[in-house]
DNA sequence: AGAATATATGAACACATGAACATATTTAAA
DNA sequence: TTTAAATATGTTCATGTGTTCATATATTCT
């Protein structure tokens, strides 16, 4: 029987610290943790999407409101909102036609205040 | 001539909350700080960069190390230290033919952290 | 100087993504 | 029950992004 782990892990060079690899191993979380959060931060990572988040900071909106606000049209606005509730950073209230979003989560603006700190580069 | 504003921001409804409109886009804050924001973030959306980023949490490692640890090869390796360099979140030393990587930024564990309260959905 | 090693870089390819457009759905009013 | 209005959704297209492969650069050792 061979190896296991050596036929796996194979890469083009000898300086491996192996300790280093180890324990850093231990302390990883778990590989779909990591996963889970990457793709929480993509959410993040278009300026429509921050925009649309920065607004319902100030209030809740409607969706042609927001439309009219970012001179994007009511069909992206609509794609982009989709993709904040399903990541539960919004939530909406229908009343009649109309349907108003606001903001579900406490976490967003701490992000976005660390965020801004790091790009005005402290 | 025709009105400058009425031309831009053209929606195919009605309901328009103009003094919420007028309200948030007092309160919104640059563009272009947004557009940086988003780019920002950007970084944080991909698992590999994410996997990167908590390794060196735990310790200084050379591209080699993070290549074996993660099973990524060395190339994909170094083009997202590439990413992660420019964006000011990783620093290197260079000790002979060997280069170490750490991270060179406070905000980044804590915005993980808030990541991770919103996935583990509180 | 030449060989070997660690890392960086460029090009190509597969895949993801955001916006536009057309259309469907839902609700209210006529 | 038509009609209109507000929002949602499906499709398409152009662009962006991550990985691989090949190769370049830099540094050490012989």
């Amino acid at each position: 029987m061979s190896d296991v782990k050596e036929s796996i892990e194979r890469c083009n060079c000898n300086v491996i610290h192996e300790d280093v690899v180890e324990k850093v191993k231990r302390e990883m979380p778990e590989e779909e943790l990591l996963y889970d959060l990457a793709e929480f931060f993509k959410v993040f990572g278009d300026s429509t999407r921050i925009k649309i988040l920065y607004a319902l900071f100030s209030a809740e909106m409607c969706v042609c409101d927001i439309a009219v606000l970012l001179g994007i049209s009511q069909s992206a606005i609509s794609h982009q909102l989709r993709v904040l509730k399903q990541a539960r950073l919004v939530k909406y209230r229908k009343d009649g036609k109309v349907v108003y979003y606001s903001l579900d989560d406490d976490h967003v603006k701490k992000i976005f205040d660390q965020g801004l700190l790091h790009i005005q580069h402290g």
